[in-house]
DNA sequence: ATTAATTCTATCGATTTACTAGGAATTAGA
DNA sequence: TCTAATTCCTAGTAAATCGATAGAATTAAT
């Protein structure tokens, strides 16, 4: 399941690209049109930030805009950003990968191989759902 | 992410699917086996119990079994079981279905067209995941 | 009866989650 | 330069969840 953050994060996102260009979003406009609580979205926003899906003016007047295409903003770049790894465990993630703890012989892991599949399958439909594909929906 | 309950689950299940038929197996023997601390696989294979998985015979040179074929042990049983939901928002949910508080109109969450596409597949593809096509991988 | 096992209930500590609070820093306009 | 409006930053917190443990009750074979 996604965390609020991640939802939230979406939500925030699709009201950006649903604004016109060069439009700059202040987070209570934001905050009020997608319904997530002020404070909160605040530190959201400064996570995609960090991640580079969007950037901000300071000070009056200031505010929140995309600074990557709504194309190119995909669940699974999200999913990463706020809840981590897309795989089921760490042994069968791509970009969050740690040997189990708990396998007898390392290379072996019995869940591993299927978890794989899961993953490439996941990642594959995750990477087909972007922010562009989100809007109007 | 997979709990360490449904991780063990599997392994257990595992573990008991690797068994000679009408061979019964107590919970330390499956423990070692899998490597699982045994007083939290208690509380799991009687989990798995309540879920009809497996069966017990009590008292002494009791233990638990397997009722339900390996062929048909699936992966998405499993998460639903441990981890619950397997679409990414409870709107999204075939099983675990729940209205989103937060979205404006009801019918119309933003969201929850895209993640039915990725509970689809990802349904799909762990649905192929049985505890047989583990075995021996 | 004794022994060995499951079953059941309760609890614990640590972590994570979902927020909230308060204020510092920054910017623009009057 | 002052003020208002905004982002940015750091803490804190209440509740839930997670991973695991403890111990007593129950059951069955010998």
């Amino acid at each position: 399941m996604l965390s609020h953050k991640a939802k939230y994060a979406l939500k925030a996102l699709l009201y950006l690209a649903e604004q016109d260009e060069n439009h700059i979003s202040r987070t209570i406009e934001i905050a009020d049109g997608a319904n997530i609580p002020k404070k909160f979205l605040e530190q959201i926003l400064l996570d995609l930030k960090r991640g580079r899906f969007v950037s901000s003016k300071q000070g009056k007047f200031g505010g929140y805009y995309l600074i990557k295409s709504k194309n190119e903003i995909t669940l699974a770049e999200i999913h990463r950003l706020f809840d981590g790894a897309i795989a089921l465990l760490p042994c069968a993630s791509l970009n969050f990968y740690e040997p189990c703890s708990d396998c007898k012989t390392e290379s072996e892991c019995s869940l591993r191989h299927g978890l794989m599949l899961i993953r490439d399958k996941t990642l594959k439909a995750m990477e087909g759902i972007t922010i562009a594909s989100l809007v109007n929906k």
